[in-house]
RNA sequence: GCGCCUGUAGUUCAGUGGAUAGAACGUCGGCCUCCGGAGCCGAAGGUCGCAGGUUCGAAUCCUGCCAGGCGCGCCA
């Protein structure tokens, strides 16, 4: 089950060092990497230098006593030892072919891990405000955290999505009176759009829909604000004779108030839905699913937050300051200032719903909770922490992952992105113009802590040069070959059946090689949780078959090595499908 | 002012304290009688922002500068 080459030989260096007398306490963590140079070997590592500073023998001396009790493994043809402290590993061919044969058994098995099986862990992405479309840095919290799902699950985590839906407060009282301004606009009455309402065309569109569908429902409560206004001029009248009482025009206010907050309610509440089913959309198109959508409106339903700041108080984590309830952050992170729950004038800060909503996480029973998070947010994550551990939970239960946000150029020009003045790119048009497969392999080729450029003419001349499809193209390439051979009629053989010792050109040992890699590729990718591994690799696996292609002809007069070479390439098609597939990249036949 | 992130080829970016720093795009020059030329081969292109330090060894770790991004609300 556990095809990781790395971890065989790190087994075999463990056993080694016990048997020399090193004790497995004294070891430093062990490295092994792919060295520069074929000369160097397969793969390297650097043990007898840590060893040496840990034991303070010489390098050359504890090189080349482990490499002397190596040279009996079958996973290697040969180990070096070369000063000043580096052991060299030559892989045997006998692994190379055996681990084609996995690759041809047990297919996406092949890079299956269980170090995560039995823990649950929740990845929680994208979450933008329901106030507007998605736009190009939603893309790419969406690519990496869908991709890093895949990866985690890949490893034996029972993995979940959540997509919180932020239906609460100020920005979604903007929108409220945005839209309302907009109906107004389309009513042909002229008002002044609010200074911070959300002034991106869309609202125009959504306006015409609420018109449709509720506009005889609101006229209805319109009225009644109107009567109410009626009634007041009335009263106002009455002022005059016999005197106004304030209690009465309290009341007035308050009954046009209220409806007036009930039409902003119906058609806030219709703009949200309408808002969340094209985020729907644009994730569907862009193949990010979701399993479980949460709401923060929903939180408040629940009472979730009185009863989490009860907790809070129990515990003494909470005071009382100029009217407003504050929890003490300098508690758990000495430096932090002490940030406000409950607002003096009674309502509850974002702050406070979020503590209660990681509550509700963590109740749900996950082992672990990652927040993907663009860079603006980066000031709050050690609240978050200190929340979490309030809570009663380590810290390191909750790994915030801040992506860098992109800048959107159209050549040297910048594109503002603020979905408050309606300036930006939406996701959507950014999938038209360069497709989703490019997309998501541009997002996912870079860290996520790099600041990144994304430059539409650029993204949209690259497209046919782009590194996706030399991917995808190897994969359509090996598919057409296995055509061809169908329609030779050549029966493709089991595994067992074939000369596997007949691959023996460098180019075929190289992309045994790399093929014998993706296991630890993948889990490498899962412990750093940097997706932008495997694209990498793809590249690097694309490259060998491609170079293989143009040298070698799979299906000759040679019919022991046409078997051969036709387990090869199909061993790379299912590793280019199987990563491809983690990275939520189509991976296609034909092109 | 303080905090976090970033600075690597003309451009966009990879690069676990290791050996002569890599790829793609762009530029220049080659390769189709043959399973898909969306391919292959080659060349040019670098003071790893700057200056110190740590050590056998630094693009990588530490300190200080410089430049850019993002934060620093009883906004979300």
């Amino acid at each position: 089950m556990n095809n990781s080459i790395k971890k065989l030989i790190e087994d075999v260096l463990y056993k080694t060092c016990k048997e020399s007398g090193i004790s497995r306490e004294h070891l430093p963590p062990i490295f092994i990497n792919q060295p520069k140079k074929k000369e160097w070997g397969d793969l390297s590592t650097n043990l007898p230098f840590s060893l040496s500073q840990k034991t303070g023998k010489s390098a050359s001396h504890i090189g080349k006593l482990l490499t002397s009790s190596l040279e009996n493994e079958k996973l290697f043809s040969r180990v070096e030892f070369i000063p000043p402290g580096f052991i060299n590993f030559f892989i045997s061919s006998l692994y190379l072919k055996q681990t084609l044969k996995k690759i041809l058994i047990q297919k996406e098995e092949f890079t299956q891990f269980s170090s995560g099986k039995g823990k649950k862990v929740q990845i929680e992405f994208v979450s933008a405000n329901p106030t507007g479309p998605l736009h190009i840095g939603h893309g790419r919290a969406a690519a990496f955290g869908d991709s890093l799902a895949n990866i985690l699950s890949k490893v034996g985590y029972e993995v979940e999505r959540e997509y919180y839906v932020n239906d609460v407060g100020g920005q979604i009282k903007r929108l409220f009176s945005s839209v309302w301004a907009r109906l107004k606009e389309l009513e042909g009455e002229k008002v002044s759009f609010p200074e911070d309402g959300y002034k991106g065309e869309y609202l125009i569109e959504i306006a015409k829909q609420v018109k449709k569908e509720l506009g005889s429902k609101l006229s209805e409560i319109a009225k009644g604000v109107d009567l109410e206004k009626e009634i007041a001029k009335e009263e106002k009248i009455n002022q005059i004779t016999e005197g106004f009482s304030s209690e009465k025009k309290m009341a007035q206010k308050k009954r046009e108030e209220k409806a007036e907050s009930q039409i902003l309610g119906l058609l806030g509440r219709f703009a949200v839905n309408e808002i969340l089913k094209e985020i729907k959309v644009d994730l569907k198109v862009f193949g990010v699913r979701f399993d479980s959508w949460i709401s923060e409106s929903s939180l408040h339903q629940k009472k979730a937050i009185p009863e989490i700041l009860s907790y809070l108080q129990e515990k003494n984590y909470l005071y009382e300051k100029d009217g407003a309830l504050w929890f003490k952050t300098s508690l758990f992170l000495p430096g932090e200032e002490d940030r406000v729950l409950r607002r003096r004038n009674g309502d509850y800060t974002y702050f406070a719903s979020d503590i209660a909503y990681h509550q509700d996480k963590l109740r749900r029973g996950f082992d672990r909770i990652i927040d993907i998070w663009g860079a603006d947010h980066i000031g709050y994550v050690p609240r978050m922490k200190a929340a979490i551990q309030a809570l009663g939970y380590p810290e390191k239960t909750l790994q915030v992952i801040i992506y860098q946000l992109v800048t959107l150029k159209r050549g040297k020009k910048r594109i503002s992105a603020s979905t408050r003045e309606g300036k930006f790119i939406p996701l959507k048009e950014v999938l038209d113009e360069v497709g989703r497969d490019a997309a998501r392999f541009f997002f996912l080729s870079r860290t996520c802590g790099s600041h990144l450029d994304f430059d539409l003419e650029l993204a949209k001349k690259q497209t046919p040069e782009n590194p996706v499809f030399y991917v995808q193209y190897a994969h359509a390439r090996i598919c057409s070959i296995l055509e061809n051979a169908r329609e030779n009629r050549i029966k493709i053989k089991n595994p067992d059946e074939v000369k596997l010792d007949l691959l023996t050109t460098p180019e075929e040992r190289e992309l045994m090689k790399e093929l014998s890699l993706l296991p630890d590729e993948v889990y490498e990718a899962a412990k750093s949780l940097e997706p932008h591994r495997l694209t990498t690799y793809l590249q690097e696996l694309a490259t060998l078959f491609h170079q293989f292609y143009t040298r070698h002809r799979v299906i000759s007069e040679d019919r022991e090595l046409t078997q051969a070479r036709l387990m090869l390439v199909k061993a790379i098609k299912i590793a280019i499908g199987d990563v491809l597939g983690l990275l939520g990249i189509s991976v296609p036949q034909k092109m």
